[in-house]
DNA sequence: CGCTTAGTTGAAGCGAATCAAAACTAGTGG
DNA sequence: CCACTAGTTTTGATTCGCTTCAACTAAGCG
């Protein structure tokens, strides 16, 4: 597996994947934070993913004529990656039956997290979204430090955490500083966080 | 592959799967349309997809302790499944790699879906979501009956359209009333189409 | 036909967006 | 170490698009 990978690092806000680029290879993050972004001319922007560590970059699979990537991919921190060439990558697929029913099971639990972010976007107040959005971060968090450590930085800021959850960053802002003065979520700065209610933010992340 | 199939019809409105429901067996649809719809206690609703013939219902691949069903799928229209046993079927990937090859691909697809609809809920006008839904429906009509007829039954009332694109179901009345008044649209009835301006559709749509 | 459900239309209210400005952070060089 | 600048975050005032509430109309069905 290591013999086809190449490595590739991003600083931060560089992408790995402009919109439309002909696609591509298959990757795979091992360290740092990227996001997926769908961007109008008009300056709207829906962020439709984030990836983390051991998280997989998808080409166009068992397409003989890749279509256009439908979303650029950002690094939002210093970003790591490994890349497949597609072909390669195809190959390994035949001849590995288990590592092809992992990626199945990988792209399930991807599109489980994709429809319950639709509900966010669909019916969710400012409110619920951006508790559901900490509650996800710091689950997020735990999985990969391991542990009930409530201390981090929060991968995104705020403009794009609006962007994720479609709200305005301003939007954002009020609801965090609603957030820490109800000291439901503590910060040490403005990415930092330092302490985090999970039962009440549970509470107001509604369904 | 048919020697382990069961087969299953429901009416318009039952349900093939309640939230939450300890889950299951892989499906087929292989006539009509169904929804999967999450749910709040307080009336909240958002359909996070939806199943035309040849898709594909998902159980909880590879868990040994399948997690509750993420969303209900009930049928819209008279809906006739094709159901897997989970074992059965995960034995049937196994002995047949070309069958998850295609399984992996179609995953990726309705992952595709999802994200484009993420946008839709995130960024769009009504406007723009209702033109959306359109262009959406429109297609997945010509797919299955195959080629240009703009001539098919609305799959979805207006209170699931509401549920399907984060609105209310006055706000979608309203929209769709001004697509008719300004002839982008024609209807027989409520539900029957007979004419769709693709092109004005597209631009209406967004981005 | 009456009856029930689904869809349309109107008026008023509200939550988040927009517009605007101040406060805070972080980097840079004197 | 501090002044200076550019970018980010916070906070405030106002506006606007969609929701809510309400009444009416059309369509499907025993």
């Amino acid at each position: 597996m290591n013999a086809i990978a190449r490595r590739k690092s991003l600083d931060p806000g560089q992408p790995h994947v402009m919109e439309g680029d002909a696609s591509h290879d298959f990757a795979n993050v091992t360290s740092g934070v990227a996001k997926l972004v769908r961007g109008a001319e008009d300056g709207r922007r829906q962020i439709v993913g984030l990836l983390f560590p051991s998280d997989f970059i998808y080409g166009s699979l068992g397409k003989s004529e890749p279509a256009g990537a439908p979303h650029s991919i950002e690094a939002v921190s210093s970003l790591e990656l490994c890349i497949f060439p597609r072909l390669k990558f195809e190959e390994l697929l035949r001849d590995y039956p288990s590592l092809e029913f992992k990626l199945l099971s990988r792209t399930l639990d991807e599109l489980q997290i994709a429809r319950e972010w639709m509900v966010l976007l669909g019916r969710k107040t400012a409110e619920e979204r951006v508790a559901s959005f900490f509650l996800y971060v710091t689950q997020k968090m735990n999985n990969l430090g391991c542990q009930g450590q409530t201390n981090f930085d929060l991968p995104l800021g705020r403009a794009d955490i609006a962007d994720y959850i479609g709200l305005t960053l301003e939007t954002v802002s009020r609801q965090i500083s609603k957030l820490k003065k109800d000291g439901v979520v503590g910060f040490e700065g403005t990415k930092h966080v330092i302490y985090v209610d999970r039962e009440e933010l549970e509470k107001r992340a509604g369904f």
